[in-house]
DNA sequence: ACATGGTGTGAGACCGGTATCATTAGCTTT
DNA sequence: AAAGCTAATGATACCGGTCTCACACCATGT
């Protein structure tokens, strides 16, 4: 077309033209309602109701207009649909890394639920990173979505999330808690699971366990519990010092190992807990990532589980099973959490206006063979 | 004004009217461009130009448009915006399963190449079902995306993709080619990779090699290879059965597993292999989650590897790096067969029309530890 | 003084649906 | 037969942007 143009200006055939128009019947995009009602000879409001499905028509109005519609093959454009009435069926999820089990299988439990009520859903990926999250929230917001799901990534900074409220888009978080937000939350049990490992352990007798997780923090230091933006790594590592402090454990925070981020990182990690004084006995992974690398550190090392050292890593992943001893899991069914965030969601969606709730999942302890006696010595 | 209809209907009472009228205002969902022209005291057509950045304005216009939109908090409607422009920010992905590390991985591949040409995903899940899979192409042209990346369950149905092409929507498939289908498509090297596998195999010794395929038949036994919808698996079988008649075995069909859809089938399958005759020496799993649930059967009865037997898996899962010994693998990366596709589907947005291309990802062999020499006797 | 040209602006059509209202046709009611 | 009612239909405003076009304005050139 561009080249015809440029014809045009350089001389005055009138040939150009004629080929425009036929490029510009050949691009004619899909038929609309006012094709179809032509094509029916109705007017484009009854051939609207019709192919809408909306209103009253004839009988004899339906057939012509159905007919005269796949005849064109009349395709409903749901943009236009979502524009006119304000409504989108579409639901934007966030989470930090599809690529993680832990969060694609929340996403199939999201998007099985979703499908059910004729929802589709966008997925962004936020790297954990608060920054990404906020533009993803505008965007999704442009795109005028119906609803958010979102594993917010600082529990402290979430005035996008409160906008996107506040504006009446649906807000469920998923993993996590943001008090300040108004909006429901699905969460694992986080405190008590962290409890319930370390009293299993401490009933095998150990007495100095570490806690890996992959928080970063700009001195490589546990600081305020307050500053730690996601919620759910909050709740665990104040689960952790309070139960430890609780058996006796002097310093437990220099039990805590955080930072863990990467493959190498974990690597550097075990190598200051196996030269820990006093002897560090059993191991709490926060993650699958984690717990995996962990493992095979371990391995690499000759050390057998768990006569040398036991091992609980967070999230029951593929690779759990496969080891021997399999690994003992705390279980997020994450699945259950998307199908629940989703739940919620569309509960809002239908009007539900009850004050915002948090659902906690049960996240139970699958002991399986990497807790054994603390050794001693 | 409708109110007013309804209120001289059911009574003369005012009340109605001002509660209604309230409401009305507080519905007034988010602020557009007609009235930030209005706050602005200028035409919709120069706030127009202003906030969506096209033609051309002075700078005390885009100064006075930009203060009165941020005064009422302007947020631009994608939605219209798509629907003037004719353009769409989504792009539509349909894989058989997110959960699945193979496919959540070239989500990831995808995600993050569209997010640096400002382009969102919209996920469908097929459950490589071909009647959810053609539901959902229509579902995602009725969103009127700019595009499709496609993972087709049956490469002998592509009607729905073919009807999108025709209507305008690129469409590239993803770890699976429809020669039919005038598309750009990114596989891996199939039939390369499993020959490459049963040379090393055969050198090693093995004659009767089992592999392990996740495809449903009526009546559970493999009929006509161009009866296989699922173009990689048509392809590696073909590659198995072609490689192994060469090699001098006899009935190679005999030899190829299927029906492994989960774990129940799988270890079914695991049975009838242990006690095939002649033995099998070594086993091919086609993806991941049959190689786990393989190499868990082979452990649970106590064989070892690759003394008692040998593994070979296709994808390289976390899992498989954390026994031991570890699982040899054809490693298939994913997460570039994602970044490719969005790769290409972005330059036929962009308007590239050259002919349909096969882009095929190496996916070479990873030796690590069990291949073993074929037990004899 | 008058044609020329470029810049900035406003009016309004348009995208493809939905939704409101007026109108007509067909039928009952008294 | 006139009035009343409902079912079916058509005309048209509207959603919130983009984009074309006409026009007003001011600086040049001759």
């Amino acid at each position: 077309m561009y080249v015809l143009i440029r014809v045009n200006r350089i001389a005055k055939d009138f040939e150009p033209e004629k080929i425009e128009v036929s490029e510009m019947s050949e691009k004619s995009s899909s038929p609309t309602v006012a094709d179809v009602a032509r094509e029916a000879k109705v007017s484009k409001a009854t051939a609207a109701r019709v192919l809408g499905g909306y209103g009253i028509a004839s009988d004899s109005a339906r057939r012509v207009v159905m007919e005269a519609a796949d005849r064109l093959g009349y395709q409903p454009n749901d943009l236009a649909r979502s524009m006119s009435t304000g409504r989108s069926g579409l639901v934007g999820v966030i989470v930090g890394d599809i690529e993680n089990a832990f969060f694609s299988q929340a996403v199939r439990g999201i998007s099985d639920t979703l499908r059910a009520a004729d929802l589709n859903l966008i997925i962004s990926n936020s790297s954990e990173r608060l920054s990404e999250e906020v533009e993803m929230v505008s965007v999704l917001l442009r795109q005028r979505v119906a609803g958010l799901i979102v594993a917010p990534t600082d529990s402290r900074h979430v005035n996008h999330l409160k906008a996107a409220l506040v504006a009446g888009t649906p807000v469920v978080t998923i993993d996590r808690h943001a008090p300040e937000l108004a909006a429901d939350a699905i969460c694992g049990e986080d405190r008590e699971s962290i409890g319930r490992v370390l009293s299993r352990l401490q009933g095998a007798g150990h007495r100095h366990v570490a806690y890996v997780t992959a928080m970063e923090t700009r001195d490589g230091k546990l600081g305020r519990l307050e500053d730690i933006g996601i919620s759910a790594v909050r709740e665990r590592i104040a689960g952790f010092l309070e139960h430890m402090r609780e058996a006796g454990v002097e310093n437990p925070a220099d039990l805590a190992f955080i930072g863990a981020t990467g493959d190498d990182e974990t690597t550097s990690v075990v190598t200051r807990i196996l030269e820990h004084s006093p002897p560090i006995t059993a191991i709490l992974a926060s993650d699958s990532l984690i717990g995996a690398r962990v493992f095979r550190e371990l391995s690499d090392r000759g050390l057998s589980l768990p006569q040398d050292m036991s091992l609980v890593s967070w999230f029951d992943a593929d690779w759990s099973r496969v080891t021997s001893p399999r690994i003992s899991v705390v279980d997020q069914p994450t699945y259950q959490f998307g199908q629940k965030a989703a739940e919620r969601l569309i509960a809002r969606l239908q009007g539900d206006a009850s004050p915002p709730k948090l659902f906690v999942i049960p996240t139970p302890l699958l002991d399986r063979g990497t807790i054994g006696p603390a050794k001693t010595g």
